[in-house]
Formats: C-alpha cells, structure tokens, sequence
DNA sequence: CTGTTAGCGCGTTCAC
DNA sequence: GTGAACGCGCTAACAG
C-alpha cells in the first residue's frame, strides 16, 4: 500500500501552497500569517490556494522555528467551582479570535501540582500565562521569573505584579456590615477548602466583627475539606448544635451556603429570622433557593476578559510594569 | 547585553544532556524515553545529566520529528455542565500518569464549531480524539477518517464506532416506569438544550408512555434554550398553569429539576404528593433539596475513564475495530 | 546496544 | 516587496 512515510504528515504543506500560488514558501508564509509588505494580490492568491489544499498550519514546526507557540496558559485551581469555568469561557472569549489557544491547568488547591504543571508548560513556550493569585512555591515563582513569559494575575490584588481581580478582604468586610446592618451580633464564619483567598475574606470579616466588638473567634468554622453542599449542611449543623444562640452566618461560598439553607429547611429553622446567611460567589442557585441566597457577586466573567486583556496588552508590548485592575464585588441582598 | 537569539529557547537542549551524559544525542533521547534498549548505566546518567540541566524537552521539536504529539484531544459540547467536568477530570487522571496531555475543545452544543475544532486540533497531530456522541457534520466525520487519529465515542452507544457511555433511552424508559410504578398517569416531559442525548431519553420515555397508553404529546415541553435552574421554575409553572392535572415529570436534567422543586415549593405544591419528579444525571445537590430529588445517575466519571483507557488500548494495537462498552445508569430513588 | 545521517515544516535572517 | 539559505530541537531510518 502506498502508505505515507511514518516522519511526515500527509497533511498539505506551507510549499505546497506556495508551489500552486507561484510564490516563494516564505512569501506564503507571510501572506498567511497577515505580516510584513506582501502584495495584496499574491496575499489573495497564497489564501485561496490555501483555503483550495485545506492547509493548516504545523503548530508544532511554527513553535520550533519562532521559539514560540500560539498558546496561552491558563493555572486554576478547580475545574469544579463554576466560578473558574466562568473565568476560562471570558478569557477563551478573548483569545480566539486573536488566533491564540487556551491551555488550561487545573492544579487541584496544591501549590506543588502547580509547580509541575509550570514546569511542563513552559516547555510549550507559551506566549503567556493566566496565574490564579499569588500564593505559590519560591521554585514556581523563580521558573516563571525566568522564563520571561509575560503573566496576569486573576483574582487578587497585590502590588507585587500585575493582576486583575477584587479585594477579597474587603468582601469580608462588606459581608459582616451586612450582617450588623440588620441587628445581628453572634456572627459567624463558615469555611471550608482554607484557600488564601477564603483566608483573605476571613480576615476582613474578623476585622469588621472585632470593630463592632463582637468577635468570637469560637464562631469561625473553617475545615480544609472540599467545599460542597453536603458539607454545608453538615458545618451548619455542628455550628447551630455547638452554639444555638448564632444569628448570621457568611459563608465562604454559595456551595456551602445552599447546604445550610436545605438543612436549616428541614430542622425548622427560619432563615433568616433566626439566622441569617451571606454566601459568596452569586451562583446561579443562590436567586432560586428557599430562602433565596444573598450572596456577594463576583465579577468572574469580567475577571477572565480584563485579565486576557491585560496580557495581550503585554503581549503588544503596550504595557509593562506592575497594574492592578481593581473590578469590584456587589453584594446581591435577597431574602437570608 | 548577552540576550540569547529570538530563534532559540534558552533552555537546555537534547545535545547538551548528551554532552554532560557522554553519550550521542539520540542515546540520550531513547534513554529519556525509555524505548529501545539503552544500556541501564547509560539510562542513569543520561537521566541525572537531564535532572541535572533541569532538562525538559521541547515538545514543538519532538512533534515535527515524529509527525506525531503528546497530546490527546477532548471534544465536548460544555463546560457548564459538571457532568463533563466529571468526565474530564478522570479522562485527565488516566492520560496523565502516560505522559498525555489532555487539549479540551468546547464547542458550545454547535456541530459546526466542533468542526472547527476538529481541523484546527487536527493540526496539532493529537495521538487520539475523544468524542461526545455520533452527531456531527459529515465534514467533521471525513476529517476525523482522513487523519487516521483513533477516536473513542462517549456518552452514547452505537455500532458505528468504538464507544463507551449507556443507552439514553433506555433512561428515559426507567424514568416512565418509576413514576407509572408509582400511579402517575398524566406524565410530562420537560426539556432544554435538546441535544442528540435528550432527544433520546425523550423518545425512550414516550414509547415506555404508549405503551402503557397514557401517552400525552401535549406533555412535551421541549425548548433549545440552554437549561438553566431558573428555566426549570419557567418550564414547571408554565406546564402546571396549562395541565394543572399533571403529577409526574421527568426532566432531561437536575438543573431543570431544582428550579422546579423551588418553584413547587414557592407555589405550596406539594411534592410529589401533587407532583413526582425525577430527574436526570444525580447532581450533588439532587441529594440535598427539600424534597431530595429522585435522579438518575449516570457514571460520568467511569465513562472518562473508560473511554481513555479504551482510546489507550487503540494506541498501543491492543485492539481495534468497533467496541461498544455499555456502563448503565442507576436510578436513585429519594423522596420527589 | 549505540551512533550517523538526514529531515520533520516552518520562520528568521539577510540579501536583493 | 520578495527570495535563498539556514536552523530551530528532536527522532526515524539505517548502519554497525
């Protein structure tokens, strides 16, 4: 059989197209890619011989001989919090169209995973990456640095490099003036997961709670476990059993918040007269349960295209330096 | 200053392992990969050369060589969806342990856009291709033939080629029969999205209702929006607004059920005294609304798993051919 | 069991 | 504005 050699494709190649547009290879490859001064008339006619071979460029042979890939990476933690799956569809959103491919890693909350993922992915020579925060192995960090491979920062704000995102302890803060807001003095905080962020809005909540002056660092519940529903009726059970006198609730995200107001349901308890809630995230849930969850909205979406933004701009060499991009939170009141 | 040139890395390379090892390039490849048989002292210092350098190889290099990459290509229709979360993240967990990486390709329910994603991964010379479901364009089907990548079918079954997931209508034909078990006899179906897989189970519960001839095609609700909690409240209020005689549903998904139990239970309808329900994938929150929600589980996390052990076997010439591997469902019954 | 040779398909560099 | 030559880093093929 006429097999194609096992070292080549089969597919068209660059000189193929150049052969039937009566070019050069370098000249196709410029018409292709939309760079330098190529004649718009051979420009057409590199693309249609193109479109006529159903060429499609070699990645991989691209990425060798440029030093660089068409990829951008992105490190998140969870694939199963709805919050980054927003955030990777916005920055797919943006890199597309601009002809860049979306490498995702999920590194599971554990900093030494995303350390290896790091490590093998700056062997793909991306053009840049989306990094989740800021707490990471020194090893993660000096890879980066010397890579020199651009990266944005999703979530938190720092001044340490360039990020987009929110105060996570000003969520916190927000969350308990809710709370005192409507007369309610034995708060507590329910958390599970203890990522730095959870910790972040821990330690705003703390600080509103001691300046009103009623911090009770009894009433801080926090579990490194997964976060899930089962798991908040559960935490809400224990708190309600352990300290019956509580009066609201912020929780560290909605998954947990929604478990409570199930098992708040079934043990008759009346939400939020006799407690109330605040869960974190605004999942698409938290607008339906019973009660109906007030929740502080998250800009992910909007995380993921300013951060996508930002990194192109970078890419652009538009700007350079450290910037942080501020987006804000909103704190949706319902009925907990 | 001593920039390195644009056209290289700057990361070591294959030959300077070699060089530190003492051996040729290519014995410093094959004992990398451990192929062929390089002597085991040989292996050793190669790979303490390669520790040592923090050699990583470049996969762009050794795909052009080969005609042949590290890849494997997932397609599936969302990511909103945990239900292929679940899928992907135990595909990911049997193809990374071989040194595979895993390319996710979203096409948003739209056949046309996975068959962009199909010539554009194609280009990526992917070692195989996962896919969900048989329904795409024919020019996805010709592509997919033409590139000879072995591809393993997911979700659904059928004798077209290899796949691994369970019969959706049969589904549909369990969910008839519980809620007929129960003495329902005005029985709906209430859908969104409508893809090839609902379409299924709807055709499987419709026959299951003739045949015990209490078919209504009136109980159809079918819209193409995508499913949504809050979709679920619209669908359910409309349906028992205009058939207030209903008393059984089947959702093509837990989501569309959620948004109706909050809804039945806003409304003071009771369920499943008025109403049963059940739904369809077992969510985790199926598990924990008020009342828990009767679902069907599907085994998404083993269909993963199968189909990229099945795709692996392909690969390795250990089979071929058309495989079917059925892993059934399970109906949890709970108190809707 | 190891090395030599050659080339994968493309883009950079430099010449025109 | 266009092209020739070369090389990116690695592995297939074939010797030995």
């Amino acid at each position: 059989m006429n097999r194609i050699g096992t070292r080549t494709t089969g597919r068209p190649t660059l000189s193929e197209v150049a052969r039937l547009s009566g070019v050069s290879p370098i000249t196709a490859s410029r018409a292709l890619r939309g760079v330098s001064t190529v004649a718009p008339e051979l420009v057409r006619k590199v693309v249609e011989a193109a479109n006529q071979l159903g060429y499609v460029a070699n990645p991989a042979a691209r990425a060798l001989a440029s030093a660089q890939s068409q990829s951008i990476v992105v490190l998140i933690p969870s694939l199963s919090n709805q919050l980054f799956i927003d955030t990777l569809e916005a920055i797919h959103a943006v890199m597309h169209p601009r002809g860049l491919e979306v490498l995702i890693g999920n590194f599971h909350y554990d900093v030494d995973e995303e350390e290896k993922l790091i490590r093998n992915y700056l062997a793909y020579q991306p053009r840049g990456i989306l990094l989740t925060g800021f707490d990471r192995t020194d090893a993660s960090r000096r890879l980066l640095a010397a890579s020199q491979v651009p990266c944005v920062h999703m979530m938190e704000l720092a001044d340490t490099g360039p990020c987009v995102g929110f105060s996570q302890e000003h969520a916190g803060v927000v969350a308990a003036h809710n709370l005192l807001g409507r007369g309610r003095r034995r708060l507590a905080y329910v958390a599970a997961q203890m990522d730095p962020r959870v910790m972040q809005r821990a330690e705003g909540f703390r600080r509103a709670l001691r300046e009103a002056g009623v911090y009770d660092p009894d009433l801080e519940i926090m579990t490194p476990q997964p976060s899930s529903i089962g798991l908040g009726s559960d935490l809400f059970r224990a708190l309600m059993h352990a300290h019956p006198d509580v009066d609201g609730i912020f929780f560290c995200n909605d998954d947990l918040g929604h478990g409570a107001i199930y098992e708040a349901q079934r043990q008759g308890l009346k939400v939020p007269e006799q407690v109330a809630m605040v869960g974190f995230n605004d999942l698409p849930a938290s607008a339906h349960t019973v009660p109906r969850l007030t929740s502080i909205r998250t800009p992910r979406a909007a995380i993921g295209r300013a951060a996508a933004q930002m990194l192109l701009e970078r890419l652009d060499g538009k700007t350079s330096g450290v910037q942080s991009r501020d987006l804000g939170f909103e704190l949706v009141v319902r009925e907990s």
